[in-house]
DNA sequence: CCTTCATGGTTAACAGGCTAACTGTTGCAG
DNA sequence: CTGCAACAGTTAGCCTGTTAACCATGAAGG
């Protein structure tokens, strides 16, 4: 029962991004947070002019679910949404003291995080990881792009 | 608005992983499918005998997530459960017959999908990166164990 | 001006992730 | 034998992801 059966690399990456996952929810849940709600907040900390568009984008998901995320962060007073003058279409959206206060550290915890889980690289293999990763990912098409 | 900005080695792991699921859209929602009853059928077309449980441990989720997923499966005919002579609180899964032509040739098409996304290293590096992530890969907790 | 299309956001309905709490068995210790 | 811990599964409740359908506004054309 304890044998590896030959994973797929893609299953090896999907397991490390679980186990990712998995470290960073002490941080996360010591916070009365999710893993979405804190990188959401962490975006709009670094992005304070950007619109629901812009965090459906960065967030590779969709309207609704950054509508009803916000929503709820909204409701817990963590951000605050206001209809922008001259397009009353879009809503900007913006961290309140409380929700800054909240997210502090989240960088910093996360690379914490990753650090220990690349470890067992050391760092030539580290960087020779990132390398091949970004020649895969640039080749990916970008989502909306045609 | 075009810059690539320095994302995280996991960051781009998860572009990755997310660009992979994008891909196989295509193959399994043609069959009325999600990733996630794709996945598990498969696994039970490999693992004959398998208990809930297993299936648990295997997708790395919860109890609960397996009874509700099997459940769906087998409202449609896809799958049957049925509890087991001799300890009466596991259930054995069994892959129908509609289940098991349903889900012929997943594995051939995520290999597809893989190929097409790793494409870009060539073999060598390929390779490596299986390497590198065997090692980061190895050195995880296993989930249940202590 | 007015139709048409594109854009930003929301709501509804469904599937899936989690934890907490509960039922039933099994099995072992005393 | 009895009692209690461990185990398998389910249900309920919350959050997130999706698509489809909808509203409102903005921009561009005739």
């Amino acid at each position: 029962m304890k044998e590896r059966k030959r994973e797929s690399t893609l299953e090896l990456m999907r397991w490390v991004v679980w186990a990712q996952r998995r470290t960073a929810d002490d941080w996360i849940r010591e916070r009365g947070l999710t893993h979405e709600q804190s990188a959401v907040l962490a975006y709009l900390s670094k992005n304070p002019d950007a619109i629901q568009r812009d965090v459906a984008r960065a967030t590779r998901t969709s309207a609704p679910s950054v509508s009803r995320l916000l929503a709820g962060l909204e409701r817990r007073g963590l951000v605050e949404r206001e209809t922008q003058e001259g397009d009353t279409r879009s809503r900007r959206v913006r961290v309140t003291p409380a929700g800054s206060e909240l997210i502090q550290g989240f960088e910093e915890a996360m690379d914490r995080v990753e650090e220990s889980i690349l470890a067992p690289l050391g760092a030539a293999g580290q960087a020779r990881l990132r390398d091949l990763l970004e020649q895969i990912a640039s080749r990916i098409e970008p989502p909306g792009s045609a």
